[in-house]
RNA sequence: GCGCCUGUAGCUCAGUGGAUAGAGCACCGGCCUCCGGAGCCGGGUGCGCAGGUUCGAUUCCUGCCAGGCGCACCA
């Protein structure tokens, strides 16, 4: 269903490309090629019109003509009968600039309120499977920044591309296999130790953070000291099993506080386990992909332009990360995923070259693996620098994260900026509970309509059927260019899942919040004018309908109440 | 040294191969007998530097400068 906007520019283009044909035919327009891919855009400046297309500039080198004498000639041959167009013109270097009548927008104010959460639904997905893998956190401790952030913009995302088209899955990787698990077993070990009073010390490089000490806590509260009785093998297993259960429920909860849940959990161990990190390594071997040097196996990814050759093998023996990682995305593939999203912090820029050399040696496109690299976060409050380190336990977490600024608040800020920016995430703005917030902005237009409904049935009046509503009533500017906003509401939904940038989302959001309040403080919406106050409720009430949808993208509630 | 990301207003950040580059915050001044003042209205010499491609570059390419992150038989 596509919003009026995009009706509007398809029009416009199809009368673009009779006129050329027209004027081609009568051999006003020399004959050439391909008509180049022109757009019909909205013009920045609102003196240019609702529309401008690029067309006859871009027809310039092809016809050998000055742009400003084509879109003459494009113009005299134009008939944009059926449309709403009040003058046409040809303006600065050749753009041709479409001016429509104000209401032309209105028509869609009935339409928002009908599709209610359907609005803004969009199909550029076309039905395609698609896989977003988002935090994937290691689960031997608590969630910090860079997943939140990780978990606000996976999320995110995926409701986009759900909104425009997409069939999704979210997806969490759990890396509990390998050395670090090893490293975290032996954390815990010590932690055993030391809380029965004997002699234990945490790896240098293990796990120092105070949660183990409490999930060791309870792991004694439950079993005492009885594995100090049995075998390192079996008080190892035992305890990390245990931590790990722990951790990852944790885990779990903290993102569901943030209001993120899974499709699917997905276990690394399983992929040792199920035998498919064999698998996959026989699979390149058979395609020549690996050799081996000084006792290790190699994968090839220099024959896929990489710039180095990675380990799958070490000569002890034991598997890396890598074959895993690459064990898992021939599992993805063929699941059948027609896109594979992976959302990565930027300290693993350098694995993304390497895993779309191994997803081509495999035989499936490596285009089809989209990897967002998300730039780090650095959290200020009282205008300074909050100090973390991973290694000695010190950082913020998602949970004290969420019970310091709210959940909403935390999910907006990690969404309203670009995964490429470095984020300065402050504290104290996110906190604020006044005019500084953005979020509270947004949620405030939302409150402040449902407010004006709640007054209309205090009076003892109801909402108007919406399609028998004259909308012609609404002729002031603010009314109008708020109209006009909520109906660009789908192409902001087509271009975030297009582009994977969720980010736009907040902006137009609070761009539409800012037209309500505006429109709000100038005109009372419900006044003894039945008929004026049903078309103003018609645009109150499709803006809600806009807010709202907007909001449940990016994962932010639409309180009626503030 | 090599690779990736980033350099836009005092600060944090949007933005697009096009016609006069935007928002929030901060700062200053106005607005409530009226549907929620968490609101509204007004106030601006800025695209790191240098070349190139193009009818047109803040946007694309090259070099340089600055910051972040990588460059393990770690993950």
């Amino acid at each position: 269903m596509a919003g009026i906007v995009e009706q509007m520019r398809d029009s416009l283009a199809r009368a673009l490309r009779d006129a050329v044909h027209e004027a081609r035919q009568r051999g006003v327009l020399p004959a050439f090629g391909e008509l180049p891919e022109f757009i019909v855009e909205v013009p920045r400046e609102k003196e240019h019109g609702d529309f401008a297309t690029n067309l006859a500039m871009l027809l310039a080198r092809a016809v050998r003509m000055p742009p400003r004498k084509i879109g003459e000639l494009v113009l005299a041959h134009l008939k944009p009968a059926g449309l709403p167009v009040t003058k046409v013109e040809v303006a600065g270097p050749g753009f041709i600039n479409f001016y429509l009548r104000p209401d032309w927008v209105l028509t869609e104010l009935p339409q928002i309120i009908r599709a209610d959460e359907d609005y803004g639904r969009v199909n550029v997905g076309r039905g395609a499977k698609v896989q977003v893998e988002f935090v994937s956190a290691n689960p031997t401790g608590l969630l910090h920044m860079g997943n939140a952030r990780g978990a606000a913009l996976g999320d995110s995302l995926a409701n986009v591309l759900d909104f425009a088209g997409y069939r999704v899955t979210r997806e969490f990787y759990i890396n509990d296999a390998g050395h670090q698990i090893e490293l975290f077993g032996r954390s815990c070990e010590a932690r055993y130790y030391q809380l029965l009073g004997l002699p234990g010390e945490v790896p240098q490089e293990g796990y120092h953070g105070e949660d183990i000490v409490e999930t060791v806590r309870k792991f004694i509260a439950q079993y005492g000291d009885a594995y100090l009785r049995a075998g390192e093998k079996e008080r190892r297993e035992a305890l990390t099993g245990f931590a790990l259960r722990e951790k990852l429920a944790a885990i779990k909860k903290a993102l569901e506080d943030f209001g993120v849940y899974y499709d699917v959990w997905f276990s690394e161990a399983a992929l040792y386990e199920s035998g498919a990190v064999e698998e996959v390594i026989r699979r390149l071997r058979e395609r020549g992909c690996l050799y081996e040097h000084e006792g290790a196996l190699w994968f090839k990814a220099t024959a896929f332009g990489v710039e180095k050759d990675e380990v799958v093998v070490r000569s002890n023996g034991i598997p890396t990360y890598f074959a895993a990682d690459v064990a898992y995305h021939l599992n993805k593939f063929e699941r059948g995923f027609d896109l594979v999203i992976n959302i990565w912090g930027a300290d693993h820029h350098g694995h993304v070259a390497r895993m779309k050399g191994a997803v081509a040696a495999l035989g499936y496109n490596p285009d089809a693996l989209r990897v967002i690299i998300m730039q780090l976060v650095r959290l200020y409050r009282g205008g300074e620098i909050v100090k973390m380190s991973k290694r000695s336990g010190k950082f913020v977490t998602l949970e004290e994260l969420v019970e310091e600024v709210g959940k909403d608040a935390a999910r907006y800020f990690f969404v309203m900026r670009s995964a490429d920016s470095h984020l300065d995430f402050d504290l104290d703005l996110a906190r604020s509970q006044s005019n500084e917030n953005p979020v509270y902005y947004i949620q405030y237009a939302h409150a402040r309509i449902c407010s004006i409904i709640r007054q209309l049935n205090d009076l003892g009046r109801r909402l108007p059927d919406f399609a028998q509503v004259d909308l012609s009533l609404l002729k002031e500017e603010a009314e109008l260019s708020l109209a006009r906003k909520l109906a660009d509401f789908p192409e902001e939904v087509a271009t975030a899942a297009r582009d994977l940038a969720p980010h736009r989302l907040p902006r137009y959001l609070h761009e539409t919040a800012g037209l309500f309040h505006s429109f709000y403080n100038s005109y009372r919406v419900i006044s003894d004018d039945e008929a004026l106050s049903s078309a103003r409720l018609a645009l109150a009430v499709a803006t809600r309908v806009v807010l709202a949808n907007g909001l449940r993208l990016i994962g932010v509630d639409a309180p009626e109440r503030m």
